[in-house]
DNA sequence: ACTGGTTGCTTCGTTTTTAGAAGCGACCGG
DNA sequence: CCGGTCGCTTCTAAAAACGAAGCAACCAGT
């Protein structure tokens, strides 16, 4: 398992969820490994960046200048490189106006919108335990 | 927002989903950044194998080798810097039995459990779009 | 007594990932 | 023409993750 590499599709040995690892719950008796369905969400929700621009795209289609200005602190090289994978893993849809001026728009596929409850859950509970940015009481 | 160092939860500068990328959602009109509560979770979760081993602890306490084994490919020393990190932020709880020998527990806060939910609903998703390991049709 | 194993880490060098700046062609407005 | 934006790409530097070895404490077997 190692997540070093771009989370290939095609390999088991992906992401720190990678279901390599998660294959390695052994079946039986002793199950407490994680969830290989988890695991594999991990994939990509582990990888630095992904979430947060998965959360900024439910507010709607973004090209890559808005999203690099909306997703603060992300780099210009990062930020190809993460919508490339998750455009591959079909978690987003890239989409080409071709008619001058070319523009490049990036939204949340059908899989990916699938996975906004249960981000919202996520920005829920956050919301919970971490009552503010500096308020670390949770 | 530099997640490179230790999510030091006092700090508004932590993680891929710092505070500070959050609030530069300006908060006027262009309301297109990620939901700042989302940033947070993201903080701790976009980071390299702490989905995965609070996955592996709604399962119940493990100690330090038994994480090891069951979170495959996760190295002693990342482990033992997640496990510190995720202690520090209040999402798991080590115990230490005294006795010989001696042994450490770990096991979800109720800031940890209460992420299960999530981290379920995460899971549903994942099963569904990610239908088997090497299976990439989302 | 010694050996080998497990536990819970720590340390250190190596590899991989992320960051950050500069660059490019296309397009637009002044 | 210049300067700006867009949508990236490229290259170097910094940070994170990896992987092996190490340590003290403890236990069981010979």
């Amino acid at each position: 398992m190692n997540p070093v590499s771009t989370p290939t599709p095609t390999s088991a040995t992906v992401g720190p969820t990678s279901a390599g690892h998660s294959t390695a719950s052994t079946g039986e008796g002793n199950s407490k490994t994680c969830d290989e369905a988890l695991a594999q969400a991990f994939t990509f929700l582990g990888k630095r960046w992904n979430g947060v621009i998965l959360g900024t795209l439910t507010n709607g289609a973004s090209g890559f200048a808005e999203l690099r200005r909306n997703v603060t602190g992300i780099s210009d090289s990062v930020l190809s490189e993460r919508l490339s994978e998750l455009q591959t893993a079909g978690l987003i849809v890239r989409a080409v106006e071709p008619g001058p001026p070319i523009s490049v728009s990036y939204q949340l596929s059908d899989a990916g919108t699938a996975l906004v409850p249960a981000m919202h859950a996520l920005s829920v509970w956050a919301a919970k335990h971490f009552p503010g940015p500096g308020d670390r009481t949770p």
